[in-house]
DNA sequence: GGGAATATGACCCATGCG
DNA sequence: CGCATGGGTCATATTCCC
């Protein structure tokens, strides 16, 4: 059943891309509204690009730079359909995907594979493979394009993927062929063109195969590091140098500028997230970064976003960094064999009384002014670390109070205290919160860029980490749309501005899926736009910690980037059409 | 030394019970 | 609400082997 839902949802995503990319709707150049897109006449060339480049051209319709001229449609059409049915696509998916209001969109090439990447991202292959069966397509074919899904699912191009499938033989074990498209892209990488990659010769060579499968291992390892370096500094942090690696911030032209966005989520996901959530915004590259840079406790994150990374500076003032600055009271009973410096993530749970208790009678075992034995040591550690604890009075240790956690945070203590919010739930929203000072060092630099205020829509609210970075920064805040669906939360966020005598205007909205075009179109017509699109979708189904569903970006909750997207596309195609 | 095998540590968590 | 309990996927660190 989650594969028919899949399925569907993969086509809703579809009609959303269709309407999103199709046509910017006051264009001089097009005649009737969202019908007619003009057509680069040399179709042939296009094709033939598409299907052997092997890099991604994102050239969006309705982005800037993204030229047209007049061409043939029909023919344009039929060799469209034609095109993705050699894929495999079954004809009357992709009629519909072209269809809207009955008339046949022109779309450039590029755009349409890029709908088709949404689909195939979003419906599982086994979902598009019983749609394959369903719609009577032969077997064949089906597992043809179970591959083709599943090469597309691992982040390869459609066009490469197709390129392999079909010189490597549609029968060819999948590992293979990701053999086949490694060899071709090192071989395109030393400048060799790729159809002189000969499948023969990586079958038949056992040598070469493994050689490839370790240079191959070796790039990835080698990507990955690069993305994800272990000190998580981001594009810079103060009082860190940089390595001597140049940042190399290459933003695609057509996001550069307002509106700005700022999307967060946990850094260590399950493998592929990232770079599925990446290619979804504009393939731009994560910035990780660790919040032990700014406070006492470790939070290791992703930012995507379109800002500039000049000229950042820092929430004053400057919070303590490290756990006996932020807990003096604790210097006295902190034994000197537990190292820490700095706190692990806080997170949403936290250690219970008779645990605190335990570890009281563990260590007091050990005689007057003298260390325990090793073993109990690492015990003590191990749940100190765990649990995040702290030393409190003579060996006793203790979790943080929400209030401590707030400090932490960077929110204003008891910010999330009273209202009828119990204790356990204060843990559960810090513990799912941004850290402010890493915000507001990402968001300082729209001081500057809006001195009169900013006019902000707010996904994922939460506890108002973003709001609270904006606020903390000087930059007022003129409207802000703040969508959550927890009460609990919007009771906070509403205290707070109120308590700060905030002059905007804060409007609630408790589920993203009601943010529709139509609402955001009065939104934008109202407040003359938005300045930045804020959020940090779920990462519950992400998370390490959780032991039960960590299902992916698919996951119930974390499915909820994808409306964070979509909201954006919006937002963006609103903008620039008014 | 370098690569492979193995150990260790960290993780914006969910559920059931009393 | 407090408490106990429950794997698994990653990354890095360490050890082992050639």
């Amino acid at each position: 059943m989650d594969d028919k839902n899949n399925l569907q949802n993969g086509k809703k995503i579809i009609n959303e891309a269709v309407d999103i990319y199709c046509i910017p709707k006051n264009d001089s150049t097009t005649k009737s509204e969202g019908s007619d897109i003009d057509w680069n006449t040399d179709d042939d060339l296009e094709i033939e690009n598409a299907i052997f480049s092997s890099c991604s051209t994102k050239q969006l319709v309705g982005d800037p730079g993204a030229s047209t001229s007049a061409g043939n449609t029909s023919s344009s059409t039929s060799r469209l359909i034609t095109h993705f049915m050699g894929i495999g696509f079954p004809r009357d998916f992709i009629t519909r995907a072209l269809k809207k209001d009955g008339e046949i969109n022109q779309l450039p090439l590029t755009s349409l594979n890029e709908i088709i990447k949404l689909f195939t991202l979003v419906s599982s292959p086994f979902g598009y493979l019983k749609a394959c069966t369903a719609e009577g397509n032969t077997t064949s074919s089906c597992v043809e394009n179970n591959t083709f899904s599943f090469l597309i699912e691992m982040g390869y191009e459609a066009e490469e993927a197709y390129t392999a499938i079909k010189r490597c033989g549609k029968d060819t074990p999948i590992m293979d062929v990701i053999e086949f498209i490694d060899a071709a892209r090192m071989r395109h990488d030393a400048h060799v063109a790729p159809s002189e990659v000969k499948v023969e010769e990586l079958q038949s060579n056992r040598h070469n195969h493994e050689l490839n499968k370790s240079t191959r291992f070796k790039k990835r390892k080698m990507d990955e590091m690069a993305r994800l370096s272990n000190k998580m500094i981001g594009f810079g942090v103060p009082g860190v140098p940089l390595p001597p690696m140049v940042i190399n911030r290459n933003l695609p032209h057509y996001i550069i500028g307002p509106p700005y966005f700022y999307y967060e989520n946990v850094a260590l996901t399950p493998k592929g997230v990232w770079s599925t959530i990446s290619r979804f915004l504009y393939d731009i590259e994560p910035e990780f970064l660790d919040s032990q840079y700014f406070c006492a406790a470790q939070r290791k994150r992703g930012y995507i976003h379109n800002l500039p990374t000049n000229n950042r500076f820092r929430l004053l003032p400057i919070p303590p960094t490290t756990i006996q600055e932020a807990f003096p009271l604790s210097r006295p009973w902190w034994p000197a064999w537990d190292t820490r410096t700095k706190l692990n993530c806080l997170v949403t749970c936290v250690g219970s009384a008779p645990l605190t208790e335990r570890i009281k009678i563990a260590v007091e075992k050990s005689a007057e002014n003298e260390e325990p034995p090793s073993h109990i040591k690492k015990y003590v550690m191990n749940l100190c670390k765990k649990w995040n604890l702290v030393w409190v009075g003579k060996n006793r240790v203790a979790p943080l109070d929400p209030s401590e956690m707030e400090l932490i945070m960077g929110f204003p203590e008891n910010h999330t205290r009273g209202g009828g919010i119990g204790n356990t739930k204060r843990y559960k929203l810090l513990g799912n919160s941004f850290q402010v000072d890493t915000v507001a060092y990402h968001l300082s630099v729209l001081k500057n860029l809006f001195p009169g205020g900013v006019n902000v829509l707010s996904l994922f609210t939460g506890i108002g980490g973003a709001e609270v970075a904006l606020h903390r920064l000087g930059i007022p805040l003129k409207n802000v749309i703040s969508v959550e669906m927890s009460k609990t939360c919007r009771i906070v966020v509403q205290s707070w501005w109120e308590e700060t005598n905030q002059k905007g205007k804060l409007i609630h909205v408790p589920d993203v899926r009601e943010v529709t075009e139509h609402i955001l179109k009065k939104w934008i017509s109202e407040f003359g736009g938005f300045d930045i699109v804020i959020g940090g979708s779920p990462c519950n189904n992400l998370a390490g910690g959780n032991r039960v569903s960590r299902d992916g970006l698919e996951g119930q909750h974390s499915s909820l980037f994808y409306e964070y997207y979509r909201i954006l596309q919006s937002v963006r195609h609103l903008m620039r059409a008014s």
